[in-house]
DNA sequence: CGTCATGTACTATCTGAAGTTACATGAGAC
DNA sequence: GTCTCATGTAACTTCAGATAGTACATGACG
């Protein structure tokens, strides 16, 4: 949605936003909720109002957006049991949790590593790549 | 599952291990099929039946079961479309793609080096500290 | 002050996992 | 042989969580 709004100049409603993600507006305000408050967007109401990028993009990384999105967990699976009595589970919990862990600390740095500046600039490269290819086809 | 069989000397019934995972014996078949298939466990109907372990346990990995199990998807999220034309979309999901990847390459490479044996001695150390804690506290 | 926008509580729908029931099949005890 | 105990599996039923949608309050601008 940030990537769409950045393309837009102006202020971007819900409803557009919804229409481009094939939602909701009321879905689209509650997952910017998360983005406002952490002052990456903001909200502007009345007539011309919506949606407005607060920062640049160079300085809003994915691992930014995923925290302000409330750091859902990330993976499919969790421990049967959190403080297990059965030794045997305790085991197995403790070789997953680090196993897990690891891989959330790696994922989570890569999505640090991006930022919506880098996004936007090979959504550009695609772009121009297509267009190429339009022209080509034209042609035939 | 794997654990708790390997505690037991002879075959363990779907009850036995249901009670013990707190479960229905009809879920600890469904599960216990795929490990059977990949040659995992051997099961054993009539009197005195149940599930046996096949193979010796350093010879199990959790890779192994993760796989037997179907391989499930690791994630709790995934790509909103999988092939876009948006290339918004297209920009992001590539970039997703290839983290989300190197940490499930990651998480797998760690599950294939942990064997049953070696949780299996990490659980005897476990078993052995709670004891010895046990006496203590007993002393006192 | 009417219109357009967000903010949010409340409700509804959908989906996948887990649990359950029911019954078929096969192995051993007697 | 047949009775009992075990797995094998196909339905069916819950249940929880995510997502979607409705309703209405609040605030800004023309």
């Amino acid at each position: 949605m940030l990537m769409h709004m950045a393309q837009h100049k102006g202020p971007v409603t819900s409803e557009v936003l919804a229409k481009a993600m094939d939602t909701n507006p009321v879905v689209v305000r509650r997952i910017m909720a998360g983005l406002r408050d952490d002052g990456y967007v903001r909200s502007e109401k009345g007539h011309g109002g919506g949606w407005v990028i607060a920062r640049d993009l160079s300085k809003i990384t994915l691992r930014d957006i995923y925290d302000a999105l409330g750091s859902p967990s990330l993976f499919a699976m969790g421990n049967r049991t959190e403080a297990p009595g059965c030794l045997v589970e305790q085991a197995v919990n403790a070789v997953l949790d680090s196993a897990f862990d690891d891989a959330e600390a790696l994922l989570l740095s890569r999505l640090g590593n991006v930022s919506l500046a880098m996004l936007s600039a090979d959504f550009h490269a695609r772009l121009k790549r297509r267009s190429r290819r339009m022209e080509i086809e034209d042609v035939h």
